[in-house]
DNA sequence: AAAAATAAATTGGTCAGACCAATATGAATG
DNA sequence: CATTCATATTGGTCTGACCAATTTATTTTT
């Protein structure tokens, strides 16, 4: 199988990141036109993809990259942080880690087409950020992140930085919502984004690391100044319970 | 494909016994016949089976019931790994930003169990790698990391770091043991080790950090050479294959 | 102008029939 | 009995067709 253009070509594309989980694969009798091949040839190829549980399909509709890969990693995170109280801490702390060098090799590797892709995001995160969208600003936010795991070129950090974000979102999905939820937080993310944008823009490998590091420092520390925040209004009204019920 | 009566009629055999090892299938055509199906739709199933494992063919000859010793990876990580050189380096880049954090802080964190603990694993370590002995290093080595890991007192990089060897190992198997082989390299790694040992043990997380990191890029340097070695031979040999028939 | 209903195009799933090359089988030959 | 050789069988590939589910575009309705 191995020796088969096609499921090369598509194991590539999912393995480097330009078909990632959910996107929907060339139709059948496109993929059998564009490399020559009959289309029971590129439906066995399609086969093996879909039973080694890379692709799924939906008749009518297509065939779609699961998301194994990207659960693999996610799923035994998710335990962790389920399991694990101030785990959360720990996951911003391993993300400090690896964002910053992150943006350090994408300042040093990202192609034409990968700054391309990056000034879209960024311009639509700008957009979004500018306009008060909560929402498409959180979509936006992670978009940015994941375009320069992608510009890196490396597969272990793009898939982890996905897998991480998966996680991150639905795990601090309300944390995110109220870090976003107050303007002054949000331009200075934005600014901050601005800062890792322009690093990896104009190749500057060093200043991009120092600034996706302040990045993550300052969501690390605002967050936790959140939950602190929320801690002591829980504790206040618990002792007013208590003191309702006399106890 | 639980549906599909041929896959379920097939699979039960094997299971059951009635077809064992070696043991030949009916024919596509007579499969075809017997259940009523297309020969496209057993073909498919055939390659279900085949890509699971149970069976494999041989054009002109026919279906047959494979010894069911193929491997099958847990790990999707761990088959891009498996299939892709250039994912190696990628995995040790990506090492390079975790291990020297870790180690940071390790120094920063470490309890006095933990102290302990690295002293212990690192004795053995000194042990193994004094007394030549290439496998018991290769373990304590690991083992050398994951204590660190535990050190660090985040549960994040524990777990990232304790799967990624295990990944790291049983892809790296043969690399590795080529490194240990030699006693130079195998003198410069406990060197490294060493080094970081220091570091964590008097505290110092900055050295610790960029004593782990040094250590990662020799590691990854050697390793590289290795590779590069290994490709010159082979050209080599080719060379003479052509020669032989005058090509 | 927006929403809902409808028509058309696209897509995966299945089928029938054909040809090739590798293999297996059995008959003819030494 | 062993070899050789023609024949039948088998997996691999291709073409072209049809169906049902789905998506996309269009029209109608509100």
């Amino acid at each position: 199988m191995n020796e088969n253009p096609v499921y090369h070509f598509l194991k590539s594309c999912m393995i480097e990141g330009s078909l990632s989980a959910g996107d929907r694969l060339p139709a059948e009798r496109v993929l059998s036109e564009r490399f020559s091949m009959s289309r029971t040839r590129i439906r066995e190829t399609l086969q093996v993809l879909k039973t080694e549980g890379w692709i799924y399909s939906r008749p009518g509709g297509g065939h779609f990259v699961s998301d194994q890969l990207e659960k693999s990693f996610s799923n035994p995170l998710a335990e962790i942080l389920a399991n694990n109280e101030d785990s959360h801490f720990d996951l911003l702390e391993f993300r400090l880690s690896l964002e910053g060098d992150c943006a350090y090799y994408a300042a040093l590797r990202a192609t034409d087409v990968d700054l391309t892709t990056l000034t879209e995001v960024f311009e639509q995160l700008a957009k979004s950020s500018k306009s008060n969208d909560i929402l498409a600003s959180a979509t936006w936010d992670a978009r940015f992140h994941l375009a320069i795991a992608e510009a890196s070129h490396n597969v272990i950090f793009m898939h982890v930085i996905k897998s991480l974000f998966s996680v991150f979102q639905s795990t601090m999905y309300q944390s995110i919502q109220e870090l976003l939820a107050n303007n002054i937080t949000r331009d200075s993310l934005f600014n901050q984004h601005a800062a890792i944008y322009d690093a990896i823009h104009n190749r500057k490998p060093s200043t991009a690391r120092e600034a996706a590091q302040q990045h993550v420092r300052y969501v690390s520390d605002t967050l936790q100044d959140l939950v602190k925040e929320k801690m002591r209004t829980e504790r206040a009204l618990r002792r007013s319970h208590a003191k309702k019920f006399e106890l």
